[in-house]
RNA sequence: GCGUCCGUAGCUCAACCGGAUAGAGCACUCGCCUUCUAAGCGAGCGGUUGCAGGUUCGAGUCCUGCCGGACGCGCCA
């Protein structure tokens, strides 16, 4: 099945094709300009300037073979050489009708289905997740659900941060302050299976280590032989470094969770460790590697760069696995383990230098092709001054105070409307949680992710305009329609299309397809985003002008009904590949 | 210094392969609840697309230069 932008393209890449010219540029969009036309193509011009033709001349002999399909109400030129199709109510029923009848609602699924690994999240022991983290976690998600439901088999990948000199920071921070501690002794113990630290002992020391590291270079050198010990295996280390490990994640995942993010896999960095010395030896053996200043590097500078890329560090001066080293061993694992034909990193964008070496030190070493390696890279958060986000103390903002401060908000605008009274505590505080949840992904998601914004709350959390709120309103409004018809026994019949505001939400739905295949092929969750508020804002407009329940005629209650129906499936699906569960009232 | 990205309405952001009258939301003004949730709908106001050149029938989009900003640049991740 495919939408009407599809349809038409064919017929006028066939036009074209008749009349002499290149079929590709038959290519029709939805108009620019719907007061005049539905859907348009601009190729004439083009076919006019590769042929030094007039463009309206070509374009009347293109249009001349449209005149006849049926599905075209009216096929015009206008301007330098645009044609203008107008599709016909009884085509657009007919569309409508099936997008109804689609389980997929409109959506198709891609042609060659891969195996993709999204890493994304980025989670750290010791570190609580903060605002940074939220652009990861939630593009990533998106991504991941965008890419499963076209079709492709897909891990999404927390790619846990659970090793290397941060590692080593908190192990001298722990030993300092506990001095006596069991697991500081050489030897193969045994050794307590119990952390001796909570997960806030983790979040006090480790701000403190790692700023005292900075300036202080024995205390670096202490942190870096503590890394290498553990890298290289000291059990007393290892089992401290457990229950590191073991606290963090348990913290993590509940606040995952709280954001309905999900991962199939758990890897962490240290799980890529073992790999290493092969890896090293491997890429020894091959040449690959090269001493330098004491460390062993890759050199990864191709002939056309415009400026060197510096060379991945493989193996510092102190022994250690560096970031890179283990992203690399990370590849490799994978195409072991799962052999993906796609890898997409759901990072920062300011570390795309890093995963260039990275992917170059890939390729030369034949883990993967240059292509199946990507970094989806994002911009930063920033706070209303236009700096990376602050409190107004300063400090970094934990995920979890701003979802609750998210939460506080959508209760007191729930019992504004009065929910407070008309649903138990239980569902006041998972409506509350929804509504939340929506507000800052779709603030997030809003945007395209290359660009930076502005982290507002009280932009967030506003209610009106292009919010979360708003498309779940939309979503609750349709479910208490059905609701209502229901209790007066009323069904959704066929689809027929005759008022413009039909003729609009028609539209409106047959573009799901195009938004999920162009979010698809950018990894833009933005496009899924606009499409939901299209969606949603064009049904609205279909709500004030198109009764439903007190329409006089039958069949029209019905198909309007149907409507109701299909655009709340469409939008909840939408919503779904953005991460957002809509309530059933609000 | 080198490199990457960015500069669009008062604010936050769009603009599909170079196409028509540069679009949304917020804010502001005005209308609309004896119809299904007004967290809504309609209308209005608001632009020399940072500046200067160039290519083109046509430039927010491509090229050059300048101004302004963010970020990155081997032993942190």
């Amino acid at each position: 099945m495919t939408d009407l932008k599809r349809r038409l393209t064919e017929a006028v890449s066939a036009a074209f094709t008749a009349s002499g010219l290149d079929g590709t540029l038959g290519r029709v969009t939805v108009s620019d300009r719907p007061d005049l036309a539905d859907f348009q193509c601009n190729g004439a011009l083009a076919a006019a300037k590769a042929a030094k033709a007039n463009p309206r001349a070509l374009a009347e002999q293109v249009v001349a073979r449209l005149r006849d399909d049926p599905r075209l109400a009216s096929v015009e030129i206008a301007g330098p050489g645009f044609i203008n199709m107008v599709v016909t109510d009884a085509e657009l029923t007919l569309r409508a009708q099936e997008i109804a009848a689609d389980p997929r609602l409109g959506a198709s699924v891609t042609e060659t289905p891969r195996r993709v690994v999204v890493d994304y999240g980025g989670p750290n022991v010791a570190k609580p997740m903060h605002v940074g983290h939220l652009r990861a976690s939630i593009i990533g998600e998106s991504i991941k659900r965008l890419f499963r439901f076209r079709g492709d088999q897909v891990w999404g990948d927390a790619h846990f941060g659970d090793w290397g000199f941060q590692m080593g920071l908190l192990i001298v921070a722990v030993g300092d302050e506990q001095p006596d501690l069991p697991f500081l002794a050489e030897g193969d113990g045994p050794f307590p299976t119990e952390s001796p630290v909570s997960l806030a002992d983790l979040e006090r020391l480790y701000p403190i280590a790692a700023g005292r590291a900075k300036t202080d270079t024995d205390y670096r050198d202490r942190a870096r032989r503590a890394t290498a010990l553990l890298q290289g295996g000291r059990p007393g280390y290892r089992a401290l470094w457990r229950g590191f490990v073991e606290v963090s994640r348990t913290a993590l995942e509940r606040e995952f969770n709280a954001l309905d993010i999900q991962f199939d896999l758990w890897n962490g960095e240290s799980d890529a460790d073992p790999l290493i010395p092969d890896m090293v030896a491997e890429l020894e053996a091959r040449g690959l590697l090269e001493l330098d200043q004491g460390a062993r590097i890759v050199r990864v500078a191709q002939p056309g760069d415009k400026r060197e890329l510096p060379p991945l560090l493989v193996v510092s001066s102190e022994g250690s696995a560096m970031y890179g080293t283990t992203d690399l061993a990370t590849i490799l694992d994978r195409r072991r383990r799962l052999d993906p034909d796609l890898m997409l990193y759901v990072v920062d964008q300011r570390q795309a230098d890093h995963f260039a070496q990275v992917f170059r030190a890939a390729s030369l070493a034949g883990y993967a092709a240059e292509e199946a390696l990507e970094h989806i890279g994002f911009g930063t958060m920033n706070g209303p001054d236009g700096k990376p986000f602050k409190t107004r103390e300063g400090g970094v903002l934990k995920l979890h105070d701003l979802i609750e401060m998210a939460r506080e908000k959508a209760r007191a605008r729930l019992r504004e409307a009065g929910l407070g009274a008309e649903l138990s505590s239980e569902a006041f505080e998972d409506t509350a949680h929804k509504v939340a949840v929506a507000a800052l992904k779709f603030a997030d998601l809003g945007n395209f992710r290359g660009t930076s914004y502005v982290f507002d709350i009280d932009r967030f959390m506003s209610f009106e305009g292009k919010t979360g709120p708003y498309l779940l309103y939309q979503s609750v409004r349709i479910k208490s329609v059905l609701r209502k018809a229901a209790e007066q026994g009323v069904a959704p019949g066929p689809l027929l299309v005759g008022e413009p505001a039909e003729r609009e939400l028609t539209l409106a739905l047959d573009a799901y397809d195009t938004a999920l295949s162009e979010a698809y092929a950018k990894r833009a969750p933005n496009l899924i985003a606009e499409h939901a508020y299209r969606l949603a804002q064009t049904f609205s407009k279909f709500y004030a002008a198109c009764p439903i329940l007190v329409a006089e005629d039958a069949n029209i209650r019905a198909s309007r009904l149907g409507f109701a129906k299909v655009t709340l499936d469409q939008l909840d699906s939408a919503l779904r590949l953005l991460g957002i569960e809509s309530p059933d009232r609000m």
